[in-house]
DNA sequence: CAACTGACCTAAT
DNA sequence: CATTAGGCCAGTT
């Protein structure tokens, strides 16, 4: 099945996204960048895929401050109604600002 | 081992 | 600002 190298670069992911505050949100290639890969911010996806609690999967955003669809049902806006209790605000185009929430730790 | 897929990003038009 | 095209790389088939 998976190899051990697949594995690491995924708990790299969800170690990145276990650090983002409450209340700040992230973007998949933020992620990964400062997990220490800069073009792997598709595997931060399917990292998040397999994240289960103790990673705030809700608070990762693709670049466009929107949350991105995975065909699953109703996820969408869970993930919304999450940022929102964590006061997150969207705007009406149902995305957030990320010139203000994005999470800037050490850019 | 080759091809397809995808919770993406950036740049060009 | 909307749309298109290219790139990027691991996971799955």
């Amino acid at each position: 099945m998976a190899a051990i190298a697949a594995v690491t670069i995924r708990a790299a992911m969800l170690a990145v996204v276990s650090e983002v505050p409450a209340g700040a949100v992230a973007s998949y290639g933020d992620v990964a960048r400062l997990a220490g890969f800069p073009r792997h911010s598709r595997q931060v996806g399917v990292a998040l895929r397999e994240a289960g609690e103790g990673v705030p999967w809700h608070r990762i955003v693709n670049h466009e401050g929107r949350i991105s669809r995975r065909g699953l049902d109703g996820h969408d806006d869970l993930q919304r109604y999450l940022l929102e209790a964590e006061g997150i605000v969207f705007d009406a185009q149902g995305r957030v600002s990320l010139l203000q929430y994005r999470w800037r730790a050490a850019r």
